[in-house]
RNA sequence: GGGCGAUUAGCUCAGCUGGUAGAGCGCCACGUUUACACCGUGGAUGUCAGAGGUUCGAGCCCUCUAUCGCCCA
């Protein structure tokens, strides 16, 4: 049998990912049986390509749709992509700008065709990379957000918000980006500190000669005030109060209000108020009734408003001249530096311009109620769970949501207006509409294109330019993905899904949403538990992204160590939703990981060749110390992994297995029994072979769900070898192992604990004494029980090879005749005979290190086991086990101080 | 300003409900013994950020402080 000596990845990976396709083993089917599992992905955007968060991601949810699968759960996973509105514009256009023409040129109809080919050819590439990660989902039903079923839903659902009230159209200040030209919601303006200033400017008091101080970070919206304003217990101003202020530049007379929003200790406790560009000033714009002025346009320059100077300037050159303006005119008072938090969009990182503008809302308060109490209640459940906090803050303040996108590509909003009906609108009737947001004359909303206008009867109807944000069709990404607002048997089965698998930064964007969607639609929640994980940085903590040119690319990993690799050394390195440090050289813990995998099974498949090997069905009577210990610590760890996983601690399970696999199972089961392999037929003989298959097979399915390729090939392998006659078509399919007890034999593991804790204390001996590792020593071991003497001696030739004894002898009443190395193990005290010389100083100072060490460890024991209050107080077993290791330390100690008397009286001899 | 997280071995990080600290990498010594040098054997290394407190007992619970990071305003 010829089978290379390192794993490949890259063979494996390619013929058992078109193996489980081809075979279909990835489709859920409903008429298969089994309790639903569903999980839906969160889709990635299709301007997106594979990063690690990705990676871990889904690795993530590979990991718990394989589980749940190979527990006999009906197991879904539905993949798809998000149309992503903004960024896909962006990338068009960019590629557009390429080609010298402009989206304008070719007219909406135009454009969409664009971005439809752009799609058919690029937006696919993440799905084909998320097939290289092993991603076992149902591709027969990937989604898109822009599919027809997906685009009847959002219309459905903006239908019925609207019928509801709960969708208005009014004119608010929105965060606007002057590089997308479009609305954001909240949530897309991200808050970034920014080093900037804070300007005193002297704005002159009518008639006065008199000038008061306004602080502001953003001197060239001035143009736009409309007032000032002071705190109203503020003393300082109380004589400005009736006062006209005159704005510099351009003279406009601002009346002086009092507002509690103005804080007296800020600055100088006097605000420009400019309800058109802040937020703030807006509410307080309308508090006094003050009529805004907007002073730019909508690609953030400067407009008519902003008077002939600034007209057609750049918000940040009108910044810039403005200060020099006021500056000649010794207005500029006082500049301090000044440290504030600023949106950006978060699609192209352009500082957003807070913009008075008409836009879409949806009424958030009465959709949160149900999606607060679920959680509240724990009907769904956070893990971590400190995200419950987060969220439930955030829905506690929720705020309406700006859905209205001045972009092409995206669900085109559903609403008419007839412009018959809008010419004898009445302008005063205006302000009256913002206030009565569900009344909108000339306004249609519907899910198709009306004939004719319903109260006018006109033909002359015009459809809302704007698209929806993209959002609003994922946050129906649960049961939108299942057909809704078609029903059927499939998505009555499936939804509820179970889990969901989600990044920190998107809780409130998509999570929180997607709950108060799933309660309104569906009326049940969407998922019952969130498993938060944590974001990949780079090895300095920096969050991995293209521009910094931070990234550590998955599909170069893949390349480079395996899928398994890749995914093992994620889910070895990121605790429970803590962010992930990386760096290049973690991959080899996977890979060497794999590999020592391979290899075992390797070594197994070249001793079992030829023999008639099967898996063991029921424990045996006859099984070895040896055996008994393995295949305890196999269905110890089986369990442990099943709890790890189903808590959703994905590194505990990780190490468990890790760590069973290579230092249980090959360190020492493997080695302990290689004499046994190497010898001639005998009963030992096959139940070792038996045992060996056993923990392999079993191994191999634990380690399924994170390291899927590599356990496929080598499971795939002792299959055609004819180990598993009882074997279905894929390990994928094949059942989860249970934890038995009956198999777990505690006593065992203790002995062979206490035998591998002698082997060490033996090697340590020889290691000290520079014994070549081919020499052979003679050993004595006196037992430190009856108990002890029995098992070491059942365990004789097996000590005797792993120490590398010439001799081994077993002695109860062992005195050296001669100073001999010596050291203490759990199950007694290992002499060493060495021939010749021999160091009685080295072997002083090294007892006295020993009795260092077990002196200051009896002390701190004494100490505790004479203060009354722990001897009362702790439970009992606590006080016992204390005892225990107190009267062991004593033993321990006693023979050291005898060795020790021994060398010593030497010494001098 | 409010909230959350982090601070543990040289490095990167585990440590769930309190019972005398662990892993991987790196380091030191030895080793090419037919599964594996992507390996084996043995070893060294910690005032668990600091200060108080609760407790018989604190890396873990409470309070405060410091440094770093994130989120919200």
């Amino acid at each position: 049998m010829n089978i290379p000596s390192q794993y490949n990845p890259k063979d494996a990976e390619n013929k058992w990912y078109s193996f489980w396709l081809d075979q279909g083993l990835f489709n859920a089917d409903r008429e298969k049986g089994g309790k639903p599992y569903t999980i839906v992905i969160p889709p990635p955007n299709i301007t997106g390509i594979l990063h690690m968060g990705h990676a871990l991601n889904n690795t993530l949810q590979d990991i718990l749709i394989r589980l749940k699968r190979m527990q006999g759960w009906n197991a879904l996973w539905i993949p798809g992509t998000d149309h992503a509105g903004i960024a896909t514009q962006n990338v068009v256009e960019k590629m557009l700008a390429k080609e010298g023409t402009h989206r304008k040129d070719l007219g909406r109809e135009g454009f969409l065709k664009k971005v439809w080919q752009w799609r058919d050819q690029y937006g696919n590439t993440i799905v084909n990379q998320l097939k290289r990660l092993g991603s076992s989902c149902d591709w027969r039903r990937l989604r898109f957000t822009m599919d027809e079923g997906l685009s009847k839903a959002v219309l459905e659902v903006f239908c019925h918000l609207y019928d509801k009230g709960l969708i208005y159209k009014g004119e608010y200040i929105i965060n606007w980006c002057p590089r997308c030209q479009t609305a954001l919601s909240d949530e897309e303006a991200m808050h970034q500190e920014i080093q900037g200033n804070l300007y005193h400017i002297a704005y002159p008091i009518q008639g006065a000669g008199e000038f008061v101080l306004v602080a502001t970070t953003r001197p060239e919206t001035l143009l736009g005030d409309v007032a000032v304003a002071v705190h109203p217990k503020d003393k300082r101003y109380k004589d400005i109060l009736s006062k006209k202020i005159l704005l510099p530049f351009l003279n406009r007379e601002l009346p002086v209000v009092q507002d509690d929003f103005v804080d007296p200790k800020f600055g100088t406790g006097v605000v420009k108020v400019t309800p058109a560009h802040d937020p703030n000033d807006f509410l307080m714009g309308e508090r006094h009734g003050l009529k805004p002025i907007n002073v730019m346009t909508d690609d953030g320059h400067m407009n008519e408003n902003a008077g002939p100077r600034y007209q057609g300037l750049d918000r940040f050159q009108c910044r810039k001249l403005i200060l020099e303006d006021l500056e000649e005119r010794n207005l500029l008072k006082k500049v301090e530096p000044h440290q504030h938090a600023v949106g950006h969009c978060y699609r192209c990182h352009t500082m957003v311009e807070p913009r008075l503008s008409p836009q879409w809302f949806v009424r958030m308060k009465p959709l949160a109620k149900k999606a607060l109490q679920a959680v509240e209640k724990g009907e769904i459940k956070f893990y971590p769970k400190r995200w419950t906090k987060v969220y439930l803050r955030w829905m506690e303040n929720i705020r309406d949501w700006c859905i209205s996108r001045q972009i092409w590509w995206g669900h085109r909003i559903p609403v008419w207006y007839c412009q018959n009906c809008r010419k004898t609108e009445d302008r005063s009737q205006k302000s009256e509409d913002r206030k009565n947001k569900s009344y909108h004359p000339g306004i249609i909303v519907a899910k198709e294109r009306p004939e004719k206008c319903p109260t006018c009867g006109s033909t002359e109807l015009e459809q809302d330019s704007d698209v929806l944000d993209t959002w609003f069709s994922s946050w129906l990404w649960p049961f939108s993905t299942m057909g809704w607002p078609e029903k059927d048997e499939d998505q009555r089965f499936y939804y509820p899904t179970a889990t969901l698998v989600t990044a920190q930064e998107i809780i409130f964007f998509w999570v929180a949403r997607m709950i108060m969607a799933g309660f309104e639609f569906m009326g049940e929640k969407p998922f019952s538990h969130i498993y938060i994980h944590g974001t990949v940085r780079d090895h300095t903590g920096t969050k991995m992204s293209k521009s910094l040119g931070n990234i550590i690319d998955p599909l170069e990993i893949i390349d480079e160590y395996g899928t398994d690799a890749l995914r093992m050394s994620l889910i070895m390195i990121t605790a429970q939703g803590q962010d992930v440090y990386l760096s290049k050289d973690k991959f080899e813990m996977g890979r060497n990981f794999a590999n020592k995998i391979w290899n075992a099974s390797r070594f197994l498949m070249m001793t079992l060749e030829g023999s008639d090997a099967r898996l063991l069905e029921r424990k045996p009577e006859d099984l070895s110390l040896e055996d008994s210990y393995i295949l305890s610590k196999l269905h110890e760890v089986a369990g442990k992994v099943t709890r790890s996983l189903e808590k959703y601690r994905f590194n505990e399970a990780a190490h468990l297995l890790y760590d069973f696999f290579w230092h249980h199972f090959c360190d020492r089961y493997i080695e302990a029994v290689k004499p046994i392999l190497h010898a001639e037929v005998s009963d030992q003989k096959i139940r070792t072979q038996k045992v060996l298959l056993t923990v392999l097979e079993m191994s191999l399915r634990l380690l399924h769900p994170i390291m899927p390729f590599v356990t496929e090939e080598i499971w795939q392998r002792l299959k055609e070898m004819g180990f598993l006659p009882k074997a279905s078509s894929s390990i994928m399919i094949e059942s989860w192992p249970k934890s038995k007890k009956s198999w777990i034999d505690a006593e065992a593991v203790l002995q062979v604990e206490k035998k591998y804790d002698l082997i060490r204390v033996g090697r340590n001996l020889r290691a000290e004494y520079q014994i070549k590792p081919a020499q052979e020593v003679k050993f004595v071991i006196k037992p430190a029980s009856a108990g002890d003497k029995t098992l070491l001696l059942s365990q004789s030739q097996e000590l005797q090879r792993l120490l590398k004894a010439s001799h081994l002898e077993i002695d109860s009443h062992f005195t050296p005749a001669q100073p001999t190395p010596s050291s203490l193990s759990q199950a007694g005290t290992v002499f060493m005979h060495l021939e010749g010389g021999f160091d009685f100083t080295g072997e002083m100072t090294r007892l006295e290190k020993q009795l260092q060490e077990i002196e200051g460890g009896l002390q701190k024991l004494e100490g505790r086991l004479q203060n009354q209050d722990f001897l009362k107080r702790a439970p009992r077993e606590v006080v016992e086990k204390e005892k225990e290791k107190r009267n062991q330390m004593r033993e321990q100690k006693e023979k050291l101080l005898k060795s020790l008397e021994f060398v010593k009286s030497q010494v001098g001899s």
